[in-house]
DNA sequence: CGCACCCCCTGCCGGC
DNA sequence: TGCCGGCAGGGGGTGC
């Protein structure tokens, strides 16, 4: 599900409801995440208050009070909600954090992808690893140029490696794409100067439009108040194989890449 | 260095 | 109707 505009919305929602408050209670119901979650998370964080909620890519940083940050990753399938306290378990929510005694961020993850983990902010590893983030940062062309020379990749393997750009899934990739009008399969050290702006261009439009829509991914998206995000109606080749293209018409066509599914328009982009 | 292929895990959908 | 295989928004590891 969370690619950067839903864990951006998710932080724009989640921001003005505890920034400033205190963790009441936590619960963690099951352990078992992506990494396992750690024996003193709980301790970590009761009767810390939060400071600020950042993100990093797909990274959500819930800053405390005391040096410490809270890191989460929603995975494919997480999500993070805010309940009233008296709200009712439901299925696969694995970790509970009250504030000020009255809501409840839920963390619920059917998949288990997701992770959760409380410490020194530079002692993450997973966000030395990362590149910059692509609503944040603007590359020129020539900034692209010397990035992409020596990358022999097809440029959407490229933007979906998270140590070039961090943020970017397979659906947004896909729709940048065609948003440039460039195959997912080209090479990505063989694209000339006005592919990269069209791409840039591209990549700002594509996420910000998301951001601005609330998060998009499927029919399942829910930023932490439970609001559904309307992206996806606007989809112009993400899982449409066979579908016509809104510009041309011509069948969506799926190919496997790096393991994904892979849609473009073969007139559109080349 | 890049990649094809695994794995982690649950849910859902389409085909038979 | 019911079962089964394939596939899903992510990331990490391996061996070639």
């Amino acid at each position: 599900m969370p690619e950067l505009p839903e864990v951006e919305t998710v932080r724009r929602t989640l921001a003005p409801h505890v920034i400033g408050r205190r963790v009441t209670a936590v619960e963690v119901r099951e352990r078992r995440l992506r990494q396992p979650v750690q024996p003193g998370f709980e301790a970590c964080l009761l009767g810390r208050a939060f400071r600020d909620v950042g993100r990093r890519g797909k990274y959500l940083l819930f800053e405390l009070d005391d040096e410490q940050t809270l890191l989460a990753h929603l995975g494919m399938s997480g999500s993070l909600h805010l309940r009233g306290r008296e709200a009712a378990l439901a299925p696969h929510d694995h970790v509970f954090i009250e504030i000020d005694a009255s809501e409840v961020i839920v963390l619920n993850d059917p998949r288990r992808f997701g992770m959760m983990r409380v410490g020194a902010v530079t002692e993450f590893a997973e966000l030395r690893q990362i590149g910059p983030d692509p609503l944040s940062t603007r590359r020129n062309a020539d900034d692209w140029r010397r990035e992409v020379r020596r990358r022999r990749m097809p440029i959407k393997s490229l933007l979906m490696d998270q140590r070039f750009l961090a943020g970017i899934g397979n659906i947004y990739a896909n729709e940048m794409l065609f948003e440039a009008g460039i195959r997912p399969r080209r090479m990505a050290s063989r694209l000339s100067r006005l592919e990269l702006e069209r791409l840039e261009g591209a990549m700002h439009a594509v996420l910000y439009k998301a951001v601005e829509l609330g998060g998009s991914s499927i029919s399942d998206f829910r930023d932490a108040r439970g609001q559904p995000g309307y992206f996806q109606i606007h989809h112009a080749v993400y899982d449409r194989e066979g579908a016509p293209c809104p510009r041309c018409a011509a069948p969506i066509r799926r190919v496997v890449l790096s393991g994904r599914s892979t849609f473009y328009c073969p007139n559109c982009q080349r």
